[in-house]
DNA sequence: CTACTTATGTACCAATCAGTACACAATAGA
DNA sequence: TCTATTGTGTACTGATTGGTACATAAGTAG
């Protein structure tokens, strides 16, 4: 039944080889460097990933995508203030150290080298930021109805836009010069949640 | 003096290799494909472009820049009205077709794949974005002193702020279902401009 | 015509790509 | 200990990568 064990768990090599995809994409970052980032040789990375380097990014995009959606939905449970709380996630892109701006938002990042393409991976990308907004939407929608909001826009656009500023803020914090000149920013642009 | 005729005209085939840089990113265009749009062979564009695939793809960036630039410019020259001229420029992502959307914007998507690495690339897209922002910032600013805008935002961080709206439509385009609703997301998010 | 200059097309190159084949190692159950 | 099963490491593959070498073509000048 059981041969020989593994000597690796798989949440942990796919997050290993999600830090080099997002730094590199998809194209740039070659298996070897994968593996080598990983820690696992050839042998054992066909046998549990039997799609290769597709199946890898694949899982790499699900794996991100859970992860950072329940970090926040697990902060906003934890909330008093779910605007607020919101308004941090925007506020933490002002505040965050060069290396991580640099990389940018992955699916992002994703969508624009795969977009013209027909491959799977932009669907998946697209279908985090979908849930992304889709927590936005019910967020805007309930602190309206508990009068937390004095805006009168409707829910479903407030939150599309707040997606576009995202991704909008997704090149932006690649390029900017001083993170500093990000926060005035980003404070104007959440002026459309008061 | 002048030997053989050459063939081709160099704006000419950089368009062309522009066409597909766009459409597949740097990475996954190969020379040959590259070379294949372009129409010339391997002698020509080397003698033509010595620093092979990365001069092209830096003459790309900027071929496409000076010609999205001085368009704008253009029409921003010859309107009567030029905050309505750039609110059109947004529009005009919701009016366009679908093989138009599914590119995106060039210059955010090149930032995406290269803004990890130390290539100049990113540096080249970063120039347009900011020059664009530029032309935003000229517009409001005039428009402000001349009372054709009732808002009271500082000219700088709204232009910053429209520059972030396009690179996230930039992205939105790309994965929209249809381009009816980014019409109405647009129209929203131009209210800032009044 | 000859000499010279520049452009073109093709044959070729080493390096790298993602992926496979397979001998061998390590466990569990009998 | 023997067998079955699963995992690992390495050698290898064919294809493709970006790029070079070079013979030849197509002009101009004398």
């Amino acid at each position: 039944m059981s041969g020989r064990p593994k000597i690796f768990e798989e949440e942990v090599v796919i997050a290993k080889a999600a830090e080099l995809f997002w730094r590199k994409g998809f194209e740039a970052a070659s298996t070897e460097e994968l593996l080598a980032a990983m820690g696992i040789g050839k042998g054992s990375f066909y046998l549990a990933f039997k799609g290769g380097k597709s199946e890898l990014f694949e899982k790499v995009i699900e794996g991100v995508s859970r992860k950072e959606l329940h970090l926040l939905n697990h902060t906003l449970a934890t909330s008093q203030n779910k605007v607020e709380t919101l308004k941090d996630l925007f506020r933490s892109i002002g505040l965050a150290p060069k290396e991580r701006n640099q990389k940018g938002c992955f699916f992002g990042q994703t969508i624009a080298e795969f977009s013209s393409t027909d491959l799977p991976f932009t669907d998946l990308a697209a279908r985090h930021l979908l849930q992304l907004e889709k927590i936005f939407y019910e967020v805007i929608s309930e602190a309206q109805q508990d009068g937390m909001l004095s805006t009168k826009e409707a829910p479903a656009l407030l939150a599309a836009h707040l997606i576009t500023i995202w991704n909008g803020l997704g090149i932006s914090r690649r390029i900017a010069p001083q993170p500093n000149s990000l926060s005035t920013l980003i404070e104007m642009q959440l002026k459309v949640l008061q």
